[in-house]
DNA sequence: GTCTATAATGGGATAGAC
DNA sequence: GTCTATCCCATTATAGAC
């Protein structure tokens, strides 16, 4: 993958790829790909027209069909793009955190942030690509989950989940393997909706909390969740 | 409004939509409301034409605009049908909850499950309808938020939003006011993902655990986030 | 690799007969 | 209220010059 990842498209004058202050300028299939992720990431496959993304991407509309070819393959290049880097940092977090030592409070919480944290990590503080790309994961995963091309990725991301609840199970014997997934489950479609970046928290708090507040959403919900797995604890 | 809602597109007599057996066919304007309601609950506002809806309520084309006008106009209509039914079903459980008497746990619970059992019920029992409603205002949960037909919506789930926090916040005096929000902001997205029927729950679990099996969903729900309000109360 | 031009289709919307 | 026919534009997709 050609693409400049881990540091956002970083910009810069100049066309055709020449160094500008030591950085490149995105290549159109990058300059893109970003637009596509942006704009998917916010109205849906259908509710973007590659027209809309060759526009904002500043290239000309056949440019994109001439490096992607159809806007369904398109759309699942920019998921493909970033979908081994993703899965990779969550793996290296679980690895790290099924070294901690304590109590099972102790251990159980820092599973749960080895979840919330790579992707709370790359929405907030590795650009904006990143925080597109974490957009459009959370709405497909409360939208077309069915369609063929979310399949390879379906398939890999549940293989992470089995790890964390794995994970979990480890450390609560106790539990019943049924509670544990419902336990995962809540965790998860929490940190989905929260990462659409929905303005509903703003408002009905009245201004007082910000949805877009990450590290202290990431803050109450270890607290919240770790409590809730301790609802099941008491059988 | 002339649609018979609360009991799904089903009885009364005649006129020249033929009697059969009793029961009346649906009218034009509802035929095309369910089709609306079916298929923009599943693939959203974009991902739906006026033809897809027209062939599935087995009418003309035409019809849609001669009762609804543009497509905007007929989506606002879909959601209007059964809001205020919705919002008032939600009052009606909650007023009910006040009503309990006991622990702080017990009415916590009573809370709790008074926000989630008018939809999971209607989701769950009242119908094809209903079910696809539900699904529907999830999905726009998560989604187009920031659409002009939703202002009016939004405003009032908000207000009942309101209701529910002040409730929870009356039996907890001694919880930050913040930290209630948090809590009811989860169970909210718990809630607004699961009601968009995902099969992610029933891959993960690999068949052990259903998405679909709503009254067990409860069940798991009123343990998990009435111990997770647990977690701030130690403070 | 990038551009212009254009084909081909789909879909929102309307006119007008019945 | 319902139907047929059609307009018209946006969109996907491709051909071919540079």
């Amino acid at each position: 993958m050609e693409d400049n990842l881990k540091k956002e498209a970083a910009p810069s004058l100049k066309t055709k790829n020449q160094k500008v202050d030591g950085r490149r300028a995105p290549k159109t299939k990058t300059k893109i790909l970003d637009a596509a992720e942006a704009l998917f990431s916010r109205r849906g496959f259908y509710g973007v027209s590659l027209r809309d993304i060759a526009a904002e991407a500043g290239v000309q509309l056949a440019l994109s069909y001439y490096h992607f070819g159809s806007k369904e393959d398109l759309f699942g290049r920019v998921i493909e793009r970033r979908a081994e880097e993703n899965k990779q940092g969550l793996q290296a977090s679980l690895q790290e955190a099924l070294l901690v030592k304590g109590s099972q409070d102790v251990r159980r919480i820092a599973i749960i942030r080895a979840f919330i944290m790579p992707t709370i990590d790359k929405s907030l503080r590795f650009g904006t690509g990143w925080k597109n790309y974490i957009r459009l994961l959370a709405q497909i995963a409360n939208f077309a989950q069915d369609e063929d091309y979310m399949a390879i990725y379906r398939k890999s991301f549940d293989q992470l989940v089995a790890e964390f609840v794995q994970a979990l199970q480890d450390i609560h014997p106790e539990m019943n393997e049924d509670d544990v997934h419902w336990c995962f489950f809540f965790l998860q479609a929490a940190i989905t909706h929260i990462l659409v970046e929905s303005t509903m928290l703003d408002r009905q708090s009245r201004g007082r909390i910000h949805a877009s507040d990450l590290d202290l959403i990431a803050d109450k919900m270890l607290v919240f969740f770790s409590a809730g797995f301790s609802g099941f604890q008491r059988k």
